[in-house]
DNA sequence: TTTTAAATGATAGTAAGACTATCACAAGTA
DNA sequence: TACTTGTGATAGTCTTACTATCATTTAAAA
């Protein structure tokens, strides 16, 4: 991804678009960290304020809660993972090739030449793991859903869901595979470092062939009954 | 279940056993209530002491805080699950018909005759959609993984992982199928009601019959390549 | 260069949330 | 009868989640 991409979100996700001035990437990139290092319950405004040498109330026109900002940076995620399948994905006309290419994507997106500078795309694949689904679990789904606020996780699995329909066109479940794909690898990988025996992958370091290797396994095994090596 | 069982639980996660005194079974009867009606964020002590008509103290008496609570009701609805796995498969010799009682167990588990007059099994199924990963998804984690916190839970799958292997020996994932179809139950349900574009499964009013299908439809192709069908 | 508008900083203030402490009372027990 | 235990009532503290106001800096326009 070439410097000074701007990956594009809805509007009503901010109260200042965050991205185009320094104040707003400077609020990104420190509470990325913030979160990462407190976690959601305790980050707030408040110290993120402090830890960036910034006000409170500069924040707050930024973003107007810190349940917004979360949704921004998960949004951000997805978007940005969807910008990689694609390029990546670019020209391959092998249905299967590609569903292997998606996975790998995204197992390993965190991997990939940064291409912000204010995101650490590394910590923030943290976040998005540990504290990823808390955005749409809320009394309020329904009308951020209404929205539009989850419009780039819902293209990232209509997405992956056609590349399940070339592959198998008679597959009856492409939403449902491809959006426990996702869930899936976030949730083996969080498992795997807090919860061992709720799984059987082994993660060490930032090593994630385990989950990439079992992604694998359980979407070819479900998309291709007769042939399970691809 | 028999009127009168009581589920035994890891006693960290209270400061004073609820299912001991009408007090401590009020605090459960109501907090379920409340949980489901506000969300947990909104949830707190102070207004479901007032729903109740007690006091803030008194239920602090019972539960260090609202997580601590939360987590309580998580365990309770997995050991009540478990005990109903442990019935309904008694005597069942074949792994394959198992592992689909267990389906059918864990995904119409609220329709069971209510056992315990306090618990609305119904609406805490509901929770444990909403906000039942949240316990886990906290920076607490470890500590509360190490005191024995999520035992009910790490049992569970044991449990259906054992079934697992049986019907598949050499299944290299059984740990991750078990803990990813109560997972995926879950998330499936609650994305069919608030995220439809993420799901292919259709649920109304509190009918997940397309759920149990597509659990099976999973485990069976993964578990029985040749034979789809079972 | 001056004027003006927009963005940020500094500070203060409010209402609610998350507790903790103390005391009084009621009921059951020794 | 004294003694313990559980609950209620009240108050108080510290933190969170904002909102409001005004001063100052910066950037853009004239």
């Amino acid at each position: 991804m070439a410097i000074g991409i701007k990956i594009s979100l809805n509007e009503g996700l901010y109260q200042r678009d965050p991205q185009e001035t320094p104040l707003g990437q400077k609020i990104i990139q420190h509470s990325i960290l913030l979160i990462d290092e407190l976690g959601f319950e305790a980050f707030n405004f408040k110290k993120l304020a402090k830890r960036m040498k910034s006000t409170e109330a500069s924040v707050y026109r930024y973003f107007e809660n810190k349940h917004m900002l979360l949704l921004y940076l998960v949004s951000w995620y997805w978007e940005w993972v969807s910008y990689l399948i694609d390029i990546h994905t670019m020209n391959i006309e092998d249905p299967k090739r590609c569903l292997k290419i998606i996975i790998e994507t995204f197992v390993y997106a965190s991997k990939e030449n940064p291409s912000i500078e204010y995101v650490n795309e590394n910590i923030l694949h943290k976040i998005i793991i540990a504290e990823g689904n808390k955005v749409y679990h809320t009394k309020s789904v329904d009308k951020e859903n209404q929205e539009g606020f989850f419009t780039n996780y819902k293209k990232l699995v209509q997405k992956v869901s056609d590349v399940i329909m070339k592959i198998c066109p008679n597959f009856p479940y492409p939403h449902t595979l491809s959006s426990n794909l996702f869930e899936m690898a976030n949730n083996q990988i969080y498992f795997a470092q807090h919860l061992p025996r709720l799984t059987d992958v082994v993660v060490k370091e930032d090593n994630f062939d385990e989950v990439e290797k079992m992604l694998e396994y359980f979407a070819f095994s479900l998309l291709c009954k007769e042939e399970v090596e691809v």
